[in-house]
RNA sequence: GGGCGAUUGGCUCAGUGGUAGAGCGCCUCGUUCACACCGAGGAGGUCACUGGUUCGAACCCAGUAUCGCCCACCA
């Protein structure tokens, strides 16, 4: 190919130009420009530089025992947009990442993958081997799962993390994620845990963890306390029962969607205005069935129009009993249990012997049949007014639950969160103050954050009754008598930390004093995966363990996330930094959209809908399918749209080939192209313009609005390409025989200059294809060169006005238009013509003629105002008395 | 019930006070000496609706409708 520029043709072989390939591809450079990266270790994160030269990113740790989906390629490909960005604006990038394998998800696949479960009152089994090994990942019934220590399940949870966490690196790796992937991290590995104990110890020492027992929100398949954060509502069919209670003039119907809970109930209530029970109120009314005297009380949380009006008070059908119980001193008359069933014990409070008997058929079974039978009964005794009538209500779920939750009493530990009063210190409208300090982009997911804070109705509740976790860092003293003293906890000393209080022993105790009277036992409680998650500032920084790092990285520049977490994992985090170290964990957040299937819906594995992320990249290649995902604004859900990945692939091939031809010209042999070389109108417009594009592209990155940037460079490459080049190509070929001259120079010179700013400004978005292309002609890696500025750009255009390539542009397009109309090909040469120009367009049109007439092939092309067109919305152009060469007969096929 | 966002050509989306834009798709044509994973040209929209402010509104204000999401709602 060398004898189509003649230039290069007699430079030495060793020349930039001689290092384009003949024919150019996409395919495979993911794995050649990865295993390039990590060999020159191009992201390394230098620890030498001080806080204000890092920019450090808090980045999600996805959950490991699920699958990355469409949704994680799309927002982490956000995050690298700006990491790139960043790096190459000068910042040393902190970008580490993490694996989220704590918690429940974990607990469930290691149960179904080795057929085990986890039993903490057994002792741990060295060389332990599980029944099964990679099970169908169906579920094992509980039955046929081999009971284990808590100790060897743990091991189980990490053997199978690690094989996960190595195929999510991969695909990180294929997608181009710039991260030091040796700052790593594992939500459940030491370090993590440590940090996660040592900030609930020092939160327990301000006063800022206590625990309580209370009644609190329950799941009764999982067995644990659940938080507020983790709730979800969810239709559920019920239906209202119209029950009466006995009183001394007659029934008094209440309606209920939970008949099961009569024998619990301690009172009816209705609201103090409701005239139609002013006469109730100081009474007692007798429960249907069970025989229960219960008083009729007044609250103003009672409303009117609801049901009957009168509510019957159990414990705990909801949180308004709840309230009810705390504020008008009810007793306590639970009879539901942990495992969801009705106390097989028949309640003391049940006098009557028909009342007894009654309960006797209940005890034992699930809320559900217990329901049924409880109707039954009703109907039977007469106290069920009318049928039950079928409604839709919403309950509330665990968000990983598939049954209504219940509300039981237990001993919980909290963290203080602004939810609830604390000795006089407005620990929520500080929280509040930090939403407002934090820079949320889009600006309106800010709104989120201060509806949660101020909506909590509770402190954070972080124990959890699970296996799989950090365990809260506790022993308790057992007296002399047996009782467990759970006012005065043992605490371990920081240095020891990790501590398993289930295997390691307080100070001062030996083992065999555990669960054993005058000595200790262990707190059994794991922390809430969220009292780990709220902390990945410090356990990636190293909070701890390395003070240096920690004070070089934190506070952190960004957190990018999901809207979805934002009163969960976002919410959590700034709570604990303001707590821990008084300051934000980050200064920004940015959140990503969702990814929404062609019909408008949230993309979700159940619609059978989910695409291989691996598989996506594999078909459209790593730079299309970030482009996609870079064509989406932060906070704005996007369409799965593979049409969008063709045209990021269609530009990153656009990419590789313009290269090739403007590299092919000779543009990159000169090792530092001369500004001052750039002389031809032209190629200063072009160049001018290209200043515009660096300035604006600049602005919109530093504001996080990366579609914005990536629109703007997309815009300019193909004005370059489309008009640029063509306009340029004759003469920066310039003559076989003879020396470039200065027109040909210049051209090469510009050509040199605006490839290396458009590779630069489109490396954050196509890291594979920019990297490919500078590595035909500069040494170093594109991702560590420095962001273009517009400056230099501008000193080489001078005064040039961008709108002379603009109107080229127009011009050749007019001729092509002439060309397309008479339906020739566009080599074919006008022999003579006007074109017809407004006035204003004039000049600009006759500084870049002999381009324009060159690119169009119209040699002879005259040029002529013509104020007529000035009057014309489109101020076109038009070409008169073309003369066209006869198009060749074109042979039928 | 409260809140947030969206509504622009067939599709996906830009455009935040000054005469409607892009890409895809479509139509017509061309082309293989950077690029068939191609190029050129063209058609196509009363900017959801109703009022208002303004010389002027896709854009600002008020209201309505539809869609999505968050929160509250278990009698």
């Amino acid at each position: 190919m060398s004898d189509q520029h003649p230039t290069t043709a007699s430079t030495p072989t060793t020349t930039p130009s001689s290092r384009v390939p003949d024919k150019v591809s996409l395919d495979g450079l993911e794995d050649r420009w990865d295993a390039a990266w990590a060999e020159q270790r191009t992201y390394a994160f230098d620890r030498s530089r001080g806080r204000d030269e890092v920019y450090s990113i808090d980045t999600p740790p996805p959950t490991v025992s699920g699958s990355l989906h469409v949704g994680h390629v799309f927002s982490y490909t956000h995050t690298d947009v700006v990491a790139r960005f960043r790096r190459m604006r000068g910042a040393e990038v902190f970008y580490p990442m993490g694996w989220d394998d704590n918690g429940l998800p974990t607990e469930r696949r290691v149960q179904n993958y080795y057929g085990v479960r986890c039993d903490p009152s057994l002792p741990y089994e060295p060389g332990f081997t599980p029944p099964h090994e990679g099970g169908d990942g169906k579920s094992i019934k509980a039955a046929d799962q081999l009971p284990i220590s808590r100790r060897n399940f743990v091991e189980l949870c990490e053997r199978l993390t690690v094989e996960d966490e190595r195929q999510f690196e991969a695909l990180w790796r294929r997608l181009g994620l710039s991260v030091d992937w040796s700052h790593g991290y594992q939500t459940i590995d030491a370090r993590a845990r440590a940090v996660a104990q040592r900030a609930f110890l020092r939160n327990l020492e301000r006063g800022e963890a206590y625990q309580a027992e209370a009644p609190g929100l329950w799941d009764v398949t999982f067995q644990t306390a659940v938080a507020q954060a983790e709730l979800e509502a969810r239709d559920y069919p019920g239906h209202f029962h119209r029950v009466a209670f006995h009183g001394t003039d007659g029934p008094v119907h209440i309606e209920t969607t939970r008949p099961e809970l009569i024998p619990a109930c301690v009172a009816l209530i209705a609201h103090p205005d409701d005239e139609r029970y002013q006469h109730l109120f100081g009474t007692t009314v007798r429960s249907p069935l069970f025989d229960v005297e219960v008083p009729v009380l007044a609250h103003t949380a009672a409303e009117p129009d609801k049901g009957a009006g009168i509510a019957m008070c159990c414990t705990f059908g909801d949180l308004t009993d709840v309230q009810w119980w705390r504020e008008l001193q009810l007793p306590t008359r639970s009879v539901v249990q942990r495992d969801g069933r009705l106390l097989r014990e028949t309640p003391e409070w049940l006098t009557t012997e028909a009342g007894r008997t009654r309960y006797a058929e209940l005890a034992g079974k699930t809320t559900f049949s217990a329901r049924a039978a409880v109707v039954d009964a009703l109907r039977e005794s007469g106290d069920l007014d009318g049928e039950p009538t079928p409604t839709q209500r919403k309950a509330n779920f665990f968000e990983k639950g598939d049954k209504p939750l219940e509300i039981v009493t237990s001993r919980q530990w909290y963290i203080r969160n602004g939810g609830r009063d604390w000795d006089g210190r407005d620990l929520r409208a500080e929280l509040l103050a930090r939403g407002q300090e934090l820079g949320f982009h889009p600006d309106f997911m800010r709104v989120r954050y201060e509806n949660w804070v101020n909506g909590l109705n509770g402190d954070w509740l972080i124990s959890r009754q699970r296996f799989f976790g950090v365990s809260i860092p506790l022993w308790y003293p057992v007296t002399v008598d047996g009782e467990v003293d759970h006012d005065h906890p043992i605490v371990p000393d920081e240095a020891m930390l990790p501590v398993d209080p289930s295997s390691d022993v307080p100070a001062g105790y030996t083992e065999d004093q555990r669960g054993v009277p005058g000595g200790f036992v262990g707190e059994a409680d794991v922390m809430d995966t969220w009292a780990t998650s709220s902390l990945t500032p410090q356990i990636a920084g190293g909070w701890g363990w390395d003070d240096d790092l920690f004070a070089r990285v934190f506070p952190m520049d960004l957190r990018p996330q999901g809207q979805d977490i934002i009163r969960t994992w976002l919410f959590s985090t700034v709570v604990r930094s303001h707590l821990e170290h008084d300051s934000l964990p980050w200064r920004h957040a940015a959140i990503s959209g969702w990814i929404l299937d062609p019909d408008r819906k949230k993309m979700s594995k159940s619609k059978g809908n989910v695409v291989t992320p691996m598989g996506l990249l594999e078909e459209h290649g790593s730079d299309a399918v970030r482009y996609w995902a870079a064509s989406a604004r932060l906070g704005t859900d996007a369409a799965f749209e593979v049409g969008q990945m063709k045209i990021g692939r269609r530009l990153a091939i656009k990419v590789l080939n313009a290269s090739k031809f403007a590299l092919g010209f000779g543009a990159g042999d000169a090792t530092t192209p001369d500004p001052a070389a750039v002389t031809v109108v032209l190629d200063r417009a072009m160049l001018a313009g290209l200043a515009d594009v660096v300035d604006r592209a600049t602005e919109a990155l530093e504001a996080y609005d990366h579609t914005r940037a990536l629109e703007l460079t997309e815009t300019y490459f193909w004005t370059f390409c489309d008009d640029y080049l063509e306009l340029v190509k004759d003469r920066a070929y310039g003559s076989a025989d003879a020396a470039p001259s200065a027109d040909t120079v210049s051209a090469r010179t510009a050509l040199a200059l605006a490839l290396d700013t458009l590779l630069r400004l489109l490396a954050p978005v196509l890291p594979f294809a920019t990297e490919e292309v500078w590595s035909w002609w500069k040494e170093g890696s594109v991702h560590r060169a420095p962001w273009p500025e517009a400056a230099p750009l501008r000193a080489a255009a001078g005064d040039a006005d961008p709108a002379h390539l603009a109107a080229a542009g127009r011009a050749l397009a007019t001729l092509r238009k002439v060309k397309s109309e008479a339906k020739v090909s566009m080599r074919t040469e006008i022999t003579s013509a006007t074109l017809a120009v407004p006035t204003a367009l004039l000049p600009l049109v006759e500084a870049t003629a002999a381009d324009v007439r060159s690119a169009g092939r119209a040699y002879d092309l005259r040029l002529e105002a013509d104020p007529s067109l000035d009057e014309g919305e489109e101020q076109a152009l038009q070409v008169r008395g073309a003369e066209l060469v006869p198009a060749e007969p074109k042979p039928r096929r």
